[in-house]
DNA sequence: TCTGATGGTTCATTATTATCACCACTGTTT
DNA sequence: AAACAGTGGTGATAATAATGAACCATCAGA
């Protein structure tokens, strides 16, 4: 169904840094004719996922999806469980923590509580990050199906950083010891003075659908921290996972 | 942009009673083919708007929604400017205030603050109700497109209780006393014993987008509570109009 | 084992969607 | 003010993508 996705695309144009677009800057981004793009945001806006602003023609998120989000959470809470779990890891571990959920080929940030430091490391729900360059991404993608995994090693890879993981053995290597382990470090892949830990969390099915994370400034990223933060973000991610009713995947047995 | 609008319906066919659906089911309710149900939902499930329980094959809103949600609500803040709101309306009135959206074809429930009383309204987040049994939904179409309102009245309607409005002419006169009062009244439309009280909400269009209203009991109905109610909905109304930044219209000018 | 449900799949037919060239408008530069 | 380079938006035809009837596979109950 490429038209569908294709809407599904448009709809996630959008970032906390611009959450309004104007047509073409649209269709730029995707690669879509203008007006095919305009088409498509003419059928979201009719079921109000797009809003078009009156005055300056930018479009945007519409009020649509709240009460789409709000039965959702209703039937399976997830945001006000990570909520829960999220705030005492932040504080057994005095570092931010999240959880990131895999949405096509990113991980969507769906909820965060900050660490008391005053140097610390900040993200907001709603973000979007990379698969290859987080934590979280890797180690969803360490259990995910061997064909999505390839879809996303095929891909040419940002370097955000000089650390970041680009190379196809490399990330291979990576995601395998990561699945061994059952949690990944990242080390400045993103940000090159962030590091992080995450522990994947998993539903029903034995994939990933989603992660635990807890970010660092690398200057406090000691030995001693890293043993800390390892643990907790396992016992986190397991926690997590029961909560939603998921399956945790037993790492001895190699799919 | 028929396969969008399609897709969209599909994402419309869950509710708080029915939170998950089997393939068929989702088929018949929409009346589409089983093939092409299914071939939607793949692709909705592929951006986690849609999700499958591994165990029954139930389809259900997918957690994709929720950072999709998170994104629109941060810049464009309503359902927490509308909690503010309705908490004070609902105090002020007594009873059961709500703030409801237009969605397609039908009021999305965004947010509720319900009455005190042990007998009173109960609604919830996420709901959706019909247009022309709605105190809401009439107040918005009241001030929508004559092309919308035609489109609207030309479906045959649904009888909830005895005194639904469904004839035709019927409608119209409501519509049209409803646009100059700038409120109108249910007086037990959609469940026999409730009575409410909606104003419109609007953007800087000259359109509604929305409304809030007050839902009462009809046993405490009485006039003195709806000339209080009355006053208190229309502030309350203009209020979440200048907050989410849009432009009242003015009753004068009959457009 | 038969029946009637389910979910899921296939492929020829058909209808939908993409594209390009165009218009109208706005603000800027020459 | 004229030409220009941006916008957003539109419509007709060419090319593609979606449809749906018939098809399995599986399960539960009779």
């Amino acid at each position: 169904m490429k038209t569908v996705d294709r809407a599904m695309q448009l709809l996630k144009s959008f970032s906390k840094e611009q959450p309004e677009l104007g047509l073409t800057a649209i269709a730029k981004r995707n690669h879509f004719d203008k007006a095919t793009t305009r088409r498509l945001l003419q059928s979201l806006m009719k079921h109000a996922l797009i809003e078009q602003d009156p005055l300056n023609r930018n479009y945007r998120l519409g009020p649509g999806l709240l009460p789409l989000a709000q039965l959702r959470e209703d039937s399976r809470p997830m945001k006000s469980i990570a909520k829960t779990i999220l705030a005492s890891l932040a504080d057994t571990t005095g570092e931010t923590a999240h959880f990131g959920l895999l949405t096509g080929e990113q991980i969507a940030n769906i909820s965060v509580v900050e660490s008391e430091h005053a140097n610390r490391v900040t993200m907001s729900a709603g973000e979007h990050f990379p698969l290859h360059a987080t934590s979280s991404g890797l180690i969803v993608l360490a259990h995910s199906t061997d064909e999505f995994v390839e879809h996303i090693l095929d891909k040419p890879k940002t370097l955000f950083t000089q650390n970041t993981p680009t190379i196809r053995q490399e990330l291979a290597t990576l995601l395998q010891t990561a699945h061994n382990d059952g949690f990944i470090i990242n080390k400045g892949y993103y940000e090159a003075d962030v590091c992080s830990i995450a522990a994947p969390v998993f539903d029903q099915s034995k994939f990933a659908v989603g992660a635990i994370s807890v970010a660092t400034p690398s200057t406090r990223f000691t030995p001693s921290v890293r043993k800390l933060i390892t643990k907790a973000v396992i016992t986190a991610a397991a926690e997590m996972t029961t909560a939603i009713g998921g399956q945790s995947n037993t790492y001895k047995d190699a799919s």
